[in-house]
DNA sequence: TGCGGTTTGGT
DNA sequence: CCAAACCGC
């Protein structure tokens, strides 16, 4: 039993089933809780232009909401802004404790700060002690029996089902050791700065009645709950609320992975069988992030590295602004930027147009993601453009190329979701509603919208794209 | 979570 | 003759 410690609260906002509390709670007999604005981190979203950013502001109501429940328990929440990789070794000087405990993060940039809060708190003889909360199995737990990371997500997945057990699932409980608190010296910082101060301008986010907090991680878990069955089928359809639209929270830590897989395996059926499969999925990504930081920025597949995308400026801009001419397309690329989400099927479609139809690098579409999404994870991300692209580890075959008309008339028959976020075909049927280029001239007046005035003829023609895009890849897998 | 061709098994 | 299954890129 140590004296005192020191939690650092990161990407786990809550208090419940939380492992690195759990663990400070139970070894040391005064517990103290910190979270940092980090700045290197915000001033890097300033930095490429943000004025607004949901994320920003998702954190620190997050923060606050973690702030009241800790008050609640007579503890206290210290509150900083400035460098973490500073900040937190000169607060564990400051308050004397002889650790500092944190969730380990396994991203490429979380990892160096990690290792700089190591190196600053050794020299005091201080410890970090790094505990495994976000993940149900780390890069070593799965691997091949070459000893290497599985190549293949369905090996991956069969060990991973196959490893589980109940001790994997254990709830890292808190509420019983809640006399450790230590109350901070009063003159350290307990106040929540303004989203002013963090740089940002106020964002929509408020609009979009996203529960946030621990509090709106259980809502929607809740909300999920019964709908769970029903996930293999319903998920696939961006018209339907059939996704468990946990995602933000499982990237805050406002929800514990562990209880959302303990959830799946007391529920047994499809549905929670697939949705587990995509618990996997993160898994598998972020295994393959950690074992190899460079595929943040390069393919898992050496004969793309280097390879030269187009150059299409205007392509790029039409995919960014929803301006495709392809509905799904378009409708995906409009709700991610109206609202921080996209549907996962409309995500493989716009992933796929851009690096197939439009042979534009994933990269660029992928930093475009990383800007808007609210759930983004660098990891999830990285490895979900890799697969569209046919560039990564286990990726889609190259000569699989998404139909965005058939996509759409499969997963959105009624166009419920493309008419949410194109009104200019809100009066076009279903049955032109997918290819509204298809129309007479007209049927175009009659349902006003004209094409290429209401709304963009198709910036590409898909048989020949697709064709293009065939030979182009095919040229560099033979080429490997 | 492709596509366009051919095979197959039913009528 | 039809549609589902199957095959290779």
């Amino acid at each position: 039993m140590i004296e005192s410690a020191l939690v650092w609260f990161r990407r786990d906002l809550r208090l419940s089933d939380h492992a690195a509390l759990s663990l400070a709670l139970h070894s040391a007999r005064r517990v103290y809780c910190v979270f940092v604005f980090d700045s290197d981190i915000l001033s890097a979203l300033v930095g490429v232009g943000q004025t607004y950013d949901r994320r920003v502001e998702f954190m620190l109501e997050s923060v606050r909401a973690l702030r009241v429940t800790l008050r609640a328990l007579n503890g206290e929440l210290i509150i900083l802004h400035g460098k973490a990789a500073m900040t937190i070794p000169s607060l564990a000087s400051r308050l004397s404790v002889d650790a500092v405990f944190a969730n380990r993060d396994y991203e490429p940039d979380a990892q160096s700060r990690d290792r700089a809060v190591l190196d600053a708190l050794s020299k005091d003889g201080r410890t970090l002690v790094e505990t495994k909360d976000h993940v149900i199995f780390e890069r070593h737990e799965i691997i091949s029996t070459d000893g290497l990371p599985f190549r293949r997500f369905s090996a991956y997945a069969r060990m991973w089902r196959q490893r589980l057990g109940v001790d994997d699932l254990g709830e890292h409980v808190v509420e019983d050791e809640v006399t450790r608190w230590a109350a901070p010296p009063p003159h350290l910082a307990t106040e929540l700065p303004t989203l002013t101060q963090l740089g940002f301008a106020q964002s929509n986010l408020a609009e979009l009645g996203i529960p946030i907090g621990a509090a709106g991680g259980e809502l929607l878990l809740r909300n999920f709950l019964p709908r769970m069955a029903d996930y293999a089928s319903s998920r696939d359809f961006p018209g339907q609320d059939g996704t468990s639209q946990l995602s933000m929270h499982i990237r805050f830590g406002t929800v514990s992975i562990r209880r959302l897989v303990r959830c799946a395996r007391e529920r047994p059926s499809m549905g929670a069988d697939a949705w587990l499969q995509e618990l996997i999925w993160r898994e598998y990504f972020q295994m393959l992030l950690a074992h190899q930081p460079e595929l943040a920025t390069e393919p898992f597949l050496q004969a793309f590295r280097g390879w030269r995308y187009l150059d299409d400026a205007a392509g790029f801009e039409a995919w960014c602004t929803g301006q495709t001419g392809y509905p799904m397309v378009d409708a995906g690329m409009r709700q991610l930027v109206q609202t921080g989400f996209m549907h996962n099927r409309a995500r493989m479609v716009c992933a796929s147009f851009l690096s197939k139809h439009l042979l534009i690098d994933w990269r660029l579409g992928e930093r475009f993601f990383a800007r808007h999404l609210n759930d983004y994870d660098l990891a999830s991300n990285c490895g979900n453009w890799q697969w569209a692209a046919s560039v990564g580890c286990d990726a889609q075959p190259y000569f699989r190329i998404f139909n965005p008309e058939v996509q759409s008339r499969r997963f959105d028959p009624e166009g419920h979701y493309l008419r949410r976020y194109l009104p200019e075909l809100a009066d076009v049927p279903n049955d032109a509603v997918h290819a509204p280029w298809k129309m007479s001239r007209n049927q175009q007046s009659a349902t006003r919208c004209l094409i290429g005035r209401d709304y963009p003829a198709p910036i590409v023609d898909h048989q020949a794209a697709r064709e293009r895009a065939l030979s182009a890849l095919a040229s560099v897998s033979k080429s490997r």
